[in-house]
DNA sequence: ACATGGTTTAACCAGATAGTTAAACTAAAT
DNA sequence: ATTTAGTTTAACTATCTGGTTAAACCATGT
């Protein structure tokens, strides 16, 4: 028998990424997901028994996705200089791609923080592991001495922010979508500079 | 009579506040706003007369606090840097009051973007107009050329994002609320650090 | 030929929820 | 004393929605 499982249960995840997306988890409608992964909603029950289900498993991987991309680069074994460059024009590109997940993620933290430190648990990866790291090595380069929070939270804010603020923004800077991605397409090399000033010793 | 109505329609936008920030649209319900506000179902559908109408009343009344004071501060007539500090850590004051503003203004842009551009249009100052006298006062006080726009978003992206990813944050540093606090009141200072290093001539 | 697992169809149930309505109560305003 | 705006109570409706079920279909592997 072919094996359709693995195909099906990729769309109905597929099209509950989109819906829960849209919609937030109240706000999604299993019918909604059935429709849009072309499926009926008999099927989806029968994939994921209940709603809290498949949004556990679309939320878990989102999750995933963002934070073992992210301390995998913190992690790699490169000049720092280097490292910086790489991460924040890495971490913007992939945002590009996936724009959907900060905001979802944030969305979910803002309604139901405890799902947020249950699935940290689960995590592949361990922060404080990574911020010893990132300590080490502002070290070995002599380094302007920072708190490492700091320079963790600033990095990604200056990351996701634009990509999780953007329907605002493109309206406030009055932008076209092009205009848009350009705008963030500058900022892999601007925040850089900005980072870096703020560590390099003077 | 006593005007009865100030004081209830208040507690309704109260408690409608309070329930559509921990809930969002579709997870809020009618009865609970009720109850958060001590009154019963009914009077709450002859205030205002169905959820929509209420939702919008707090989203806008959102909105407006959190634009008026950004655009007010940058209007005001103070030397840059001073201007800077000020802005950021009023700025920041305020959120840490406000917490649930900008998370629930961002969980609204992901779902209703056309709300967003909606409201902006009847808003009381015109971010064009900010940007402008951003570019003057750069210009003035001799600073390094930048483009005001990034420095805008810099800004909103390292006072805004902590307080949005706040339980998220929270978790990945394992701070207790009054560490995370004093974090953030640290970042009054830093911040403005920051900023400033970017901007001016070296 | 038959069994199997994925799939569809279509009907159904139970619970929740937004919104309505009508009747009665309260306290101030006239 | 009467009116009136604000408020409560409680019951009701219409609709939606998550979840279930049963029966049939279909393609494949055996």
């Amino acid at each position: 028998m072919a094996n359709k499982t693995h195909n099906t249960e990729e769309k109905i995840l597929e099209a509950a990424k989109t819906v829960f997306h849209r919609k937030g988890f109240e706000g999604a409608r299993m019918q909604e997901i059935a429709d849009e992964a072309g499926i009926n909603k008999a099927l989806l029950h029968y994939y994921f028994r209940t709603k809290e289900n498949l949004f556990d498993a679309v939320f878990k991987a989102a999750f995933r996705e963002i934070f073992t991309k992210l301390f995998m680069t913190i992690d790699a074994d490169v000049p720092l200089e280097k490292k910086l460059k790489n991460l924040i024009s890495e971490y913007i590109g992939f945002f590009q791609k996936n724009s959907y997940i900060p905001g979802f993620i944030l969305t979910e933290m803002n309604q139901n923080p405890e799902k947020i430190i249950s699935v940290f648990k689960s995590a592949p990866v361990s922060p404080s592991m990574v911020f010893e790291r990132m300590k080490e090595f502002m070290y070995d380069e002599k380094l302007e001495k920072t708190d490492v929070r700091e320079l963790f939270i600033n990095i990604l804010a200056l990351c996701i922010f634009p990509v999780v603020a953007r329907p605002m923004l493109q309206n406030i800077f009055d932008f076209s979508d092009e205009q848009y991605d350009q705008f963030i397409e500058k900022r892999k090399k601007t925040i850089p500079q900005l980072i870096m000033n703020t560590i390099r010793k003077k």
